[in-house]
DNA sequence: CTGAAAGCGCTTACAG
DNA sequence: CTGAAAGCGCTTACAG
């Protein structure tokens, strides 16, 4: 049924081999036979059996993406179809073929991965998230496989190729940003500590904290898991201590939407009672009342950035190491106000 | 490198063929040669090559997802991730991997298409959105490719397989429950009138208010992109009418949320002065405020069952068309209230 | 129940 | 500048 190289190759009187070089655009193949076959492919039809190339060349111009488990959580986080998007760009760009790991459980998608990897499915991957002792990415530091992560690996840093944001820089401004509002009660509403991203945001955090010459109090830092419903639990915890904090510094924008509802519920209004920042600046955050202020990082380039690079890595001929910092800026709306100080009060 | 089945017939002492038929399970093996096979692929940490598999059997156990163009906006709307974690799920299940388009205009994914399908890439197709006059699905059905639509094509709808809601029955059933309410006037504001979704849902609206014999009014129907900022223009134009509608029926979550932050802005509240219904329950109708009353279409499973019924197509032998309906529910929310009639206000 | 051989549709030294 | 041949790693009639 299908057009092979063999039917060009007779229409146009010459080898296979030939119309194979032409394909290629070998130097070596004269313009005029060149032409020849080019029209022969056209009258007949023809698209080169991507599959039998990889098996001739050993390779396959395809990505392999590697989604986080538990994806039923991780996909309504705007985070993600925005990194894919980055990805796709590039990868269109590039002219390389992307797969997407279907597993839920960690187990199960250990197997894919290595499926892909020795099924000689894809040339690289891409992990679209960092996590604490990986096997995944133990498995393909052995083997040698090209591949970059989303984040920063939790360790081996200087070994592995990683496109991240300066998230502790990120969590530290952000708490400097309430500071300088006059902000002295600041707490942290972070997700899962098994997130090298949180442990980052709340390192800057602390930071800042120290550096302002403010207490640190543990009953200000809660954590909740990523997404959960606006981590009420953390609401009502901090909103009823003795001294509540003035401001919010929360981990994730789909968070602060429901710290925002929760807050409503107490009726506590921000920003005149409460200050609240978060990070990602997906959409929600523009749609969010009040609007959000929310540290940008750039989420489309951090997954552009990891293609282009693995692409590089995957091409080059010597293994290269490489790690990209995505920049951040905070984007002010409204839900950050200056503090009035009992003091300054008139 | 690669360990092959020659590698592991010369351990095992069998041929080729042999190890190849351990590997199908295939039932003319003994069990005792199975197992010597098995110890020696275990051994050797033999995986099959896929590829060459794929080579050699004619299918690929890969499936091919087609996004719609225009890919910036899309992947923002929520409905994407939720369709696209049922078609991960039901491709897990099937041992089937998960190719992604990554063009942006129609004329790049059309090509991508062709060179997936040329290429051997994928055993089959699923269309993520469904259009008017549509090349790649032209295409496919010449060529007779198996291939399934999430939502429902323009035309042809006879000898296309595809997975849809009950759109119409959705919107008269939304535009019904507002008038249960007591609500008289009514607007709709829909998405792209190029989309058969918002068809669809508009004709079920205008068969709700027909059949509660109300006038149907040409002002009271506005379009808006999907995803722009809120249809802010929609809903001054219909707030600026002298007959205000007290109620929306809204075509998509997301647009809802902007809808309601312009409400909000002209101070207008929701339900008490007007009342919002919209479509396809995502997490963020439950965290807008008011919480949303949101018709669930049951995305997941509209991915789900895409799948599951395109690997069906797949493996049977002869060309089956099958038209499956997910079904749809209202959850009721804070958006809509029971109008107060002047008449019957004491 | 098992093996030898041809073939899937390409690519790529090697030779001329 | 072009061709004949071997090979990529599997599967599958065919034969026994």
């Amino acid at each position: 049924m299908g057009v092979t190289i063999k039917d060009v190759a007779s229409l146009a009187n010459v080898a296979p081999s030939t119309v194979s070089r032409v394909i290629a655009n070998s130097s070596r193949i004269s313009e005029k036979t060149k032409k020849r076959v080019r029209s022969a492919m056209e009258e007949l039809g023809y698209h080169p059996n991507i599959i039998a190339r990889s098996l001739a060349n050993k390779s396959t111009q395809a990505i392999g993406l590697v989604m986080p488990s538990s994806a039923d959580k991780v996909f309504q986080n705007p985070f993600f179809p925005e990194v894919l998007r980055g990805i796709s760009t590039g990868a269109h760009e590039k002219k390389q073929a992307l797969y997407m790991s279907t597993g839920e459980t960690e187990e199960e998608i250990f197997q894919e991965v290595v499926q892909m990897v020795q099924g000689r499915r894809v040339d690289g991957l891409i992990l679209l998230y960092s996590k604490v002792d990986d096997q995944v990415l133990t498995y393909l530091q052995e083997r040698d496989i090209p591949f970059v992560v989303v984040g920063k690996p939790y360790k081996d840093n200087d070994c592995i190729t990683y496109v991240d944001n300066d998230n502790f820089g990120a969590g530290r401004e952000a708490t400097e940003y309430l500071i300088n509002l006059g902000h002295e009660n600041i707490a942290f509403i972070g997700g899962s500590l098994q997130l090298v991203v949180t442990i980052d945001r709340l390192t800057g955090y602390d930071k800042a904290i120290q550096n302002a010459g403010l207490t640190y109090r543990d009953e200000y830092v809660v954590h909740e898991e990523f997404l959960q419903r606006g981590g009420k639990e953390a609401v009502y915890e901090l909103m009823s201590l003795k001294d509540r904090p003035t401001a919010l510094v929360v981990a994730d924008d789909l968070m602060a939407l429901g710290v925002l509802n929760t807050l409503d519920e107490m009726n506590i209004s921000v920003p005149e009672d409460i200050s609240v920042i978060s990070f990602n600046n997906v959409l929600i955050s523009e749609l969010a009342r009040p609007a959000l202020t929310s540290v940008n990082i750039n989420i489309f380039e951090l997954g552009y950035q990891a293609i282009r690079s693995l692409i590089d890595q995957i091409e080059s001929p010597y293994h290269i190491v490489k790690q990209i910092r995505i920049p951040h800026e905070i984007v002010e709306r409204q839900s950050c106000k200056r503090i009035n100080k009992k003091s300054v009060t008139s």
